[in-house]
DNA sequence: CGTTATGGATACCGAGCTGTGTACTTAACG
DNA sequence: CGTTAAGTACACAGCTCGGTATCCATAACG
């Protein structure tokens, strides 16, 4: 409720104690990884007392937790609200990655912290999971035969460019959209891209044309 | 050249120092990974004294690099050079992970050192490139179109993958096997596996590049 | 104005980390 | 056997980390 802390804030910092210690998260968590972010670190980067954080967050598995709920409405799910695209550009839209993404906080999370039972790495399962329901769902509205197949099919297809992005420091993104482009016409019956050909079985059979956009 | 730590080392722990040390890492690493297990843990798990730990390497990180470059022999490579499978069948068989595998570990470092220089993170990057070189070589092998693009696309398949288990603790190798073959049809033009659709000349003609963007 | 919740500054604790120094023991080899 | 390289045992320095305690300042609100 409390939008003051948006404030000039210069006569003080006081007050906007909590977002701030979650902004500074946001970046250092993301620039540094989280393990190599101390809290002594962050709070001086939340111009915020360490007494201060531990009155909001019992301790720094549950910063790291709230931290990555946090990411929820920004990226991802905007991609699957936009109803100016038909079902199939939004399914490709998933690919469309700022440039700013190192890798994917979600993966972060679960390899740096290292024990599946972490609150955020808890969270991280669930947000994969969600995220691979709504590209299923979508892959519904767009007719595929299999949404769940295709669902999950490009949710790896987006794990995989964002590792890989990071590891081998080189835009992985368009690659996967390429890739994702196939199957998804390959599992949509008539697809709107207008080539039908006769049928017969999915797989090898379609010729593809990616050439939407 | 000395084999003879590979005895029975009943009588004592002595001269297989830098091996029980590596070994010692393949295991703890994987299963704590890097930054959870300390020199102290890992020179009681290999049996070593910490002194002679820093006259094999000359610190952590040195050794986290070495660790690296022990797995080339055991996993991926090896499936390139079977002589008894078709191209094809060869791509296939880098998607046959074994259930061991928790993450690939050249991601996991590099998530965990989070530094692109540092030595172990440089080894990561050479050998996703270096896979996925090997790839699109045999991928040239099968007759692909365009193998380069290919290797590249089966490469970001495995690290989904691999990063996608890891993160949902589900299995995603078959997701990713059954990707990559619907890939690798559309890439072979009158493909090996006997799925001779009628000669009219797909690839050639109308060509498959999904790389729209 | 006065009360109170919130935040700030800072010192500190205990633990774990990488890495070293010193002195001793043992295995390998001629 | 004697030499030498390799390994051992263990303490310790120096640092960072997560987290706490104490004391003080101030902003919000009646």
């Amino acid at each position: 409720m409390t939008e003051l802390e948006k404030g000039p804030l210069g006569r003080r910092r006081g007050r906007g104690a909590r977002e701030r210690i979650l902004g500074a998260s946001q970046q250092l968590f993301r620039e540094q990884g989280i393990n190599r972010t101390g809290m002594d670190q962050l709070c001086a980067a939340a111009q915020v007392s360490k007494r201060t954080a531990y009155q909001h967050f019992t301790g720094k598995d549950e910063l790291v937790a709230e931290y990555l709920r946090r990411f929820d409405p920004d990226v991802m799910p905007g991609v699957f609200d936009r109803t100016d695209l038909t079902p199939r550009e939004r399914l490709l839209a998933a690919f469309d990655m700022p440039a700013s993404m190192p890798l994917c906080p979600y993966i972060a999370a679960a390899v740096e912290l290292h024990d599946p039972q972490h609150p955020a790495s808890r969270y991280a399962r669930e947000y994969k999971v969600a995220i691979a329901a709504r590209l299923a769902e979508t892959a519904r509205e767009a007719g595929a035969t299999d949404p769940e197949q295709l669902g999950e099919q490009l949710a790896l297809l987006i794990d995989g460019a964002s590792a890989r992005t990071r590891v081998t420091n080189s835009e992985s993104f368009s690659t996967a959209a390429a890739i994702a482009a196939v199957l998804i016409d390959n599992a949509i019956p008539a697809s709107a891209a207008g080539r039908a050909d006769d049928g017969r079985d999915t797989a090898a059979s379609a010729p593809v044309r990616a050439g939407g956009r």
